[in-house]
RNA sequence: GGGUCGGUGCCCGAGUGGUUAAUGGGGGCGGACUGUAAAUCCGCUGGCUCUGCCUACGUUGGUUCAAAUCCAACCCGGCCCA
């Protein structure tokens, strides 16, 4: 193979699952970087588009690596044209589901989206939030109600007609609900269409997106090329896993770590991935070079968990939270200072030891609470609890001591 | 619109009148082991300040001493026909 003329940019590599079209080297409509050697030539930024559907509130690290390349690009220089879906939210992404999404209000969404933009930093400088808000031209927020409320039916059938079944059906997750007999309801299809529409409304250039969204990313081109623009590129990353290791990361599944999470229980969290997943957090969520990795993998998780937490809290923050995390596993009475406090001021008196741990959140529901002291799970000052039933007089006797549940599981109770 | 099959706990999926809060698997939680991992083994897995009481098998109503199980209507879905 023949060095290629126009290498990717490092940063921009880095973690990438798939870049399509890969074509002729040399021409900016079939290769990227191609697109950027004349975007520099003619001094014009490139925009970079990621559409974030705002139907939950909570970004976690998995959401986390499309925004961190987007804020690659910004910091070279191009334009991120953050898209808020707030139209298509209400019609609800079948991507994933098996089920046909619940609409959204659109005061729901509307939420959803402030809360979005708050975690993503904006008001913040740029040395901490994660994407750049503060330097002119870098970022374009858009919501896709401004282009899609207006479309009449003559426009949306001439969408429509664009695509065919056939097409649509070639969509892996349509495939699959087609093929296993699950309902797919018509205005799913239009989903993918919005999308692409959107890449032609912004105008896109690159779009960024998770490995599932190939074929919406795709889609844009068809349309981009039909309303006769210039195609986007479509820049794939890895669907990062969970804290299990199998699965992906999915607050449905419980295994996210919340960008919002404090600094401690992000590292605690961290350190404990399964070594399935640690070389892909490394990858994606960090910029440490794999070749200077720890052989050992217990030494590579603390160190992925440090790189991660000092990202998002600085290095000093990261330390600390090591260290605390380190405190808090040798033992309850070295730890009094991390473990976190939780009033009891909400909890009636007598109060029964299964009351107790469901009152002050330890547990889900008391009979939740009542099964783990049976199993041996609770446990009070580092020593067991045994009988449910305990019963404790009054808040005195409880204040200052630490409720644990499981290994990992700490509070200690104050007034 | 017609025919037909189906809708069960977080998910999948048994169960077709009576110790059924409902077999089993997955997932989750806890215990042992360990590297706070994986694998393995064991226990738990509707709610309630709980020796008992509530609420649950698409919805509503009915039959019966007794229903997830029988009947009716309705809602929702798959497939076939139109």
């Amino acid at each position: 193979m023949s060095p290629n003329p126009h290498p990717l940019p490092t940063w921009l590599a880095r973690g990438m699952a798939d870049l399509f079209p890969e074509g002729d080297l040399l021409d900016p409509d079939q290769s990227l970087a191609a697109r950027f050697e004349q975007a520099e030539a003619d001094q014009r930024p490139l925009r970079v588009k990621l559409g974030i559907d705002p139907t939950g509130s909570d970004i976690h690290l998995g959401h986390s690596i499309l925004f961190r390349k987007l804020r690659a690009f910004q910091d070279a220089g191009h334009t991120a044209v953050l898209i808020i879906g707030d139209f298509t939210a209400r019609i609800g992404d079948p991507t994933g589901k098996s089920v046909t999404r619940v609409q959204l209000t659109s005061e729901q969404v509307e939420a959803n989206a402030t809360t979005y933009l708050r975690q993503l930093g904006q008001g913040q400088p740029k040395e901490q939030a994660l994407l750049d808000f503060e330097t002119p031209g870098r970022l374009e927020v858009r919501r896709n109600s401004e282009w899609l409320e207006d479309l009449g039916l003559p426009q949306v059938i001439g969408l429509l007609g664009t695509t065919t079944v056939g097409q649509m059906l070639a969509k892996d997750d349509f495939a699959k609900r087609y093929g296993s007999g699950s309902p797919i309801a018509l205005h799913e299809f239009l989903y993918p269409l919005l999308q692409g529409y959107d890449s032609v409304a912004v105008n896109a250039d690159v779009e960024l997106g998770g490995t599932d969204q190939k074929f919406n990313v795709a889609m844009g081109r068809d349309l981009q090329r039909h309303f006769g623009q210039r195609t986007q590129f479509g820049l794939l990353l890895p669907i990062l896993v969970g804290l299990d290791g199998v699965q992906k990361m999915s607050k449905s599944l419980g295994n996210t770590v919340g960008i919002e999470e404090d600094s401690l229980s992000m590292y605690s969290k961290l350190e404990k991935v399964s070594d399935a997943a640690v070389d892909d957090y490394l990858m994606l969520l960090t910029d440490l070079a794999h070749d200077s990795l720890p052989a050992n993998p217990r030494e590579k998780q603390q160190m992925m968990a440090l790189a991660v937490t000092a990202s998002r809290y600085g290095l000093e923050a990261a330390q600390k939270a090591q260290a605390d995390a380190a405190l808090l596993v040798s033992g309850a009475s070295d730890a009094e200072a991390v473990v976190p406090e939780v009033s009891l001021a909400d909890v009636n008196f007598p109060a029964k030891a299964f009351y107790l741990l469901s009152a002050v959140g330890l547990c889900a529901s008391s009979s939740e609470a009542r099964r783990q002291i049976k199993g041996g799970a609770a446990r009070l000052e580092g020593e067991k609890i045994t009988d449910p039933h305990l019963e404790f007089v009054s808040a005195k006797e409880l204040e200052g001591k630490v409720l644990q549940l499981g290994k990992k599981t700490f509070k200690r109770l104050v007034r």
